[in-house]
RNA sequence: CCGGGAGUGGCGCAGCCUGGUAGCGCACCUGCUUUGGGAGCAGGGGGUCCCCGGUUCGAAUCCGGGCUCCCGGACCA
């Protein structure tokens, strides 16, 4: 499990700042919106703009903490470029008239104009031109993980789609095709790495580019119903694409097009295909479809038909998978991430040139990755949750144990703490609440953390010298002497 | 941006139609009781009723304009 060395591994929930809910917030409809107001993670400063409060916090930063670990692992190096960009950039490329009033600009006191970033292609390019000369220092690629901001039209679903948000954005530049290419693949199984890593159900779907032509892209979705993204998937051979994608994709010739669409692009191979490297007990259902980083936050695109084409009907399953003909499933996904194969469209409108080995100058291919960390961590509790709460993966959960002390007595407290020692010195972070609150409340409180594992010491422990401890999605309690205590949450962990 | 809904103590809401002392639940403070799934009783504090203008003896309530927020949709290279 992942963890930051800077966050408190042990805290007590009296003088913590966890401001639970006791009534449904009035302006929440979506599972992972309610319950992340409720359980104090956030709050709402405006329409798509919130603050991140310490267990909303927490949560953001596993999440994050993994997304590093896999950039690093792919060789990619972090950055952090600034936030408030000049006009200048995104002129040379044209942006800054296409982009619309989605990006928010403004001027300096010298009347110098400037925009919040809503995706960096134009930065890093800029960077990477100026500093970049020789085929000797490529391939490389960049990442950062920053707030950004899009002035979305109808911000909504708290951090599933808000304005502001905290985004990975990765960027590659090779010098060649088929490195870009190679670039991508690697991309990609860290991009299985990370959501398996945190512990979610997704499956990850081809996209065609619309606009950008000679690119092709992926984008990761997690399954939840509430997801606003539908995907067709097969079972059997791991086939999957977006659903819009999947109906409305060009048809060469006679057969229906999944399949060419699917193998057209070398980067759709399915996780079937790559069964290396993946950890944990994920289900992955195959690979799919969307575009840049850029549209991170903006799910659902429309494929253009190519013209005189026969108007598309959606696939409606049971409709047999283009690729092996077993039935094809329906699921509703949220986008995560978002892979995309730029090609030269920026380093070539931003010259962005190296020297080859032979002296010839010669333009980068890009590639650009984003990944939504908050958004990441909404979908966590859009496919665990409960009636109480949330339940969270523990490599992603603001902490990994919840100890509720439920008798105020000093035996009990001290049992509690030095069991809290105990956990903590066993690299297992643990939340104690220690509130002089009534049962009922602090059960209630605890179950809004998500955290995975419960500890309660209380009445059995004054009586029996017992504790009971539970994983939080299913209630089954087992009652150990404390001295059991560490061995039983590693066991609960691990699951 | 189109359509629908809503702004009233910190939170959730009623009151508005039919103008006349601003209410309820939760939270908060005090006391007593209680103590394993959001306790009970008693007492208490807390309000520019979103804003501006109009009608009226009198506006939370009626009228006009504006702002903000939520939901559906469109949009989201």
């Amino acid at each position: 499990m992942a963890s930051n060395s800077h966050s408190p591994r042990f805290v007590r929930w009296s003088g913590y700042f966890a401001p639970t809910l006791r009534e449904e917030p009035g302006d929440a409809e979506v599972v992972s919106h309610r319950l992340m107001l409720k359980a104090g993670m956030i709050r709402k400063v405006a329409a798509g703009i919130y603050d991140l409060l310490p267990l909303g916090l927490r949560g953001l930063r596993k999440v994050e903490a993994i997304v590093r670990e896999e950039m690093d692992r792919a060789g990619a190096h972090e950055v952090l470029l600034p936030m408030v960009t000049p006009a200048e950039l995104w002129q040379e490329t044209g942006r800054w008239d296409v982009y619309g009033k989605e990006l928010l600009r403004f001027q300096d006191r010298h009347e110098r104009w400037f925009c919040l970033g809503p995706t960096h292609e134009e930065v890093i390019t800029d960077l990477v031109r100026r500093e970049v000369r020789s085929h000797r220092q490529l391939p490389i690629t960049l990442y950062q993980i920053q707030t950004k901001f899009r002035d979305e039209v109808r911000p909504r679903f708290g951090l599933m789609r808000g304005r502001e948000f905290m985004m990975k954005d990765a960027y590659s530049f090779d010098r060649s095709d088929p490195e870009a290419e190679a670039t991508y693949g690697r991309m990609r199984e860290a991009y299985d790495r990370v959501f398996a890593r945190c512990g979610l159900r997704f499956t990850s779907v081809e996209a065609a580019t619309g606009a950008i032509g000679g690119s092709f892209s992926h984008e990761y979705m997690v399954l939840a119903e509430s997801g606003e993204d539908q995907t067709v998937s097969c079972s059997k051979c791991g086939f999957a694409a977006n659903i819009e994608f999947a109906a409305t994709a060009p048809i060469p010739s006679g057969s229906r097009s999944l399949q060419a669409a699917s193998d057209a692009h070398p980067g759709g191979r399915t996780l079937q295909g790559t069964p290396d490297a993946l950890p944990g007990s994920r289900t992955l259902q195959g690979a799919s479809a969307s575009s840049d980083a850029g549209s991170l936050s903006a799910p659902r695109r429309k494929i253009p038909r190519l013209p005189g084409e026969p108007s598309p009907s959606p696939i409606e399953p049971p409709a047999p998978c283009p690729k092996c003909s077993a039935p094809l499933s329906l699921t509703r996904g949220i986008e995560v991430g978002h892979v995309f194969k730029l090609g030269e469209k920026y380093s070539k409108a931003m010259k962005a040139t190296f020297l080859d080995a032979e002296g010839k100058e010669r333009t980068m291919v890009m590639g650009c990755y984003g990944i939504g960390i908050g958004r990441t961590f909404a979908a966590a509790i859009e496919q665990g949750h409960d009636e109480n709460g949330p339940i969270l993966p523990p490599s992603i959960a603001p902490f990994h144990v919840l100890l509720t002390t439920v008798a105020q007595d000093p035996r009990a407290l001290e049992a509690a703490e030095s069991l809290a020692k105990e956990l903590n010195g066993a690299g297992i972070e643990v939340l104690w609440d220690d509130r002089d609150e009534r049962a009922g409340v602090k059960f209630k409180d605890g179950d809004l953390t998500g955290i995975p594992v419960k500890i309660v010491v209380g009445k059995r422990f004054i009586e029996k010298g017992t504790i009971e401890i539970k994983p939080r999605r299913d209630g089954a309690a087992c009652e150990v002497p404390p001295s059991a205590a560490l061995a039983a949450a590693h066991e609960f962990l691990a699951r």
